[in-house]
DNA sequence: ATCTTAGGTTAACACTGTTAACCATGCTCA
DNA sequence: TGAGCATGGTTAACAGTGTTAACCTAAGAT
């Protein structure tokens, strides 16, 4: 299993294909692409993969894992829940903004375009709204935020950072809005969220 | 200039383009596909409009007006600006949930598969924040609302629903957690995060 | 020495948006 | 009336896409 001379093409595609899709994007990274640039033929990609969503799955593996690293750090970083939380919402953000390319095939291209992400691969992309649901649940704990569904919450908190980051790096924004400031004011109010969960909801929601 | 007959094909293209938007979705709207259906050869629809991208933008056009209404009618039924904000995230998120083929192409499609909008008709496209800054601005005059830059609250607002929009349509969202929960909690929570802007926010940008 | 299999190839299919070349109809104007 | 020309449409083609089928070749096993 000595990866480089074991199984050495499928790694060569994957890495050609990590560099073309960071390159020049999702739209560009095509088969015959990844082929010629490592002298093989289109079709030899299949002994491999099973289709190019299968492929891109193994891409969407990575930036998985690169955003889930990110965000653990984030959360060991902090000693309260508000930072911790406030530390993800940024590490989030940074991730969504620094590598559009893996958010783009994480949580932006159509189910029309992409495959499914199978199930089973499912949980590990879960586990990064986990994370977050964690530190809010600890911050419930300690009282600090108001009690409700913490999974709930940190689904709230990833819309609006989601938000955030498509809108932004789609530059769907007025350019005379300062980006940072917008951040900044998403991050900070999704820690202020949790503090003070609408009164409404959390009367209605127990 | 009676559309019927004096500009016929136009008329037929768009409308043939946009049944086929919300029947088939937009990965399945090819010019062939809508050629087909009005019994022309392809290359005519390039008689009526310049590109493909010429043609979803004139969609995209409806799909503003369509909102812009719903927007401005959610506006008009609240009184108070707390009641009209919410109304108006409400009307948000109902559009985008109900006419996602209209969402997609107008807020989701990466503009690497769509040329960007024409400049002009950027601003009909802005109204729509704007129509939201108002209330928020308004809201800020009677005091209800904390004193920040109108457009940066309309724009995070705005990140919060588009985030709860893309997410729960593209079927992200785990299925255990109560859409129209989270759709409840977010609009609220918008007009929440109006009411008392988080403390260093405000502190920092005056 | 033969059979099998792994890993690779080329040709092809059915698509995509778009362009070039062509053709017919009907209007304008000398 | 006849010549020229614009309008509105066509077909063929290009360059690209993901994917499949058929084929080939070399190495290892029996």
């Amino acid at each position: 299993m000595n990866s480089k001379e074991e199984k050495g093409l499928r790694r060569a595609i994957l890495d050609t294909a990590r560099e073309l899709l960071t390159s020049v994007g999702y739209a560009r990274l095509s088969m015959r692409n990844i082929a010629n640039e490592i002298g093989y033929s289109a079709t030899s990609i299949y002994l491999h993969f099973e289709s190019k969503d299968d492929l891109v799955h193994a891409l969407i593996d990575e930036g998985v894992e690169l955003l889930y690293g990110r965000l653990t750090e984030a959360d060991e970083s902090g000693s309260s829940p508000e930072e911790r939380l406030e530390a993800m919402c940024r590490a989030y953000v940074s991730f969504g903004m620094e590598r559009t390319e893996y958010y783009e095939i994480m949580y932006v291209l159509h189910p029309e375009y992409i495959k499914r992400y199978p199930t089973e691969k499912y949980r590990k992309a879960r586990r990064i709204l986990e994370t977050m649901a964690a530190a809010i649940e600890q911050g419930m704990h300690e009282g600090t935020f108001r009690e409700v569904e913490p999974m709930l919450a940190a689904n709230l908190a990833w819309s609006q950072l989601h938000g955030v980051v498509t809108l932004l790096s789609s530059e769907r924004v007025d350019k005379r809005i300062d980006q940072d400031e917008l951040i900044n004011a998403a991050c900070l109010h999704v820690v202020d969220a949790m503090r003070r969960w609408a009164a409404t909801v959390a009367d209605h929601s127990g």
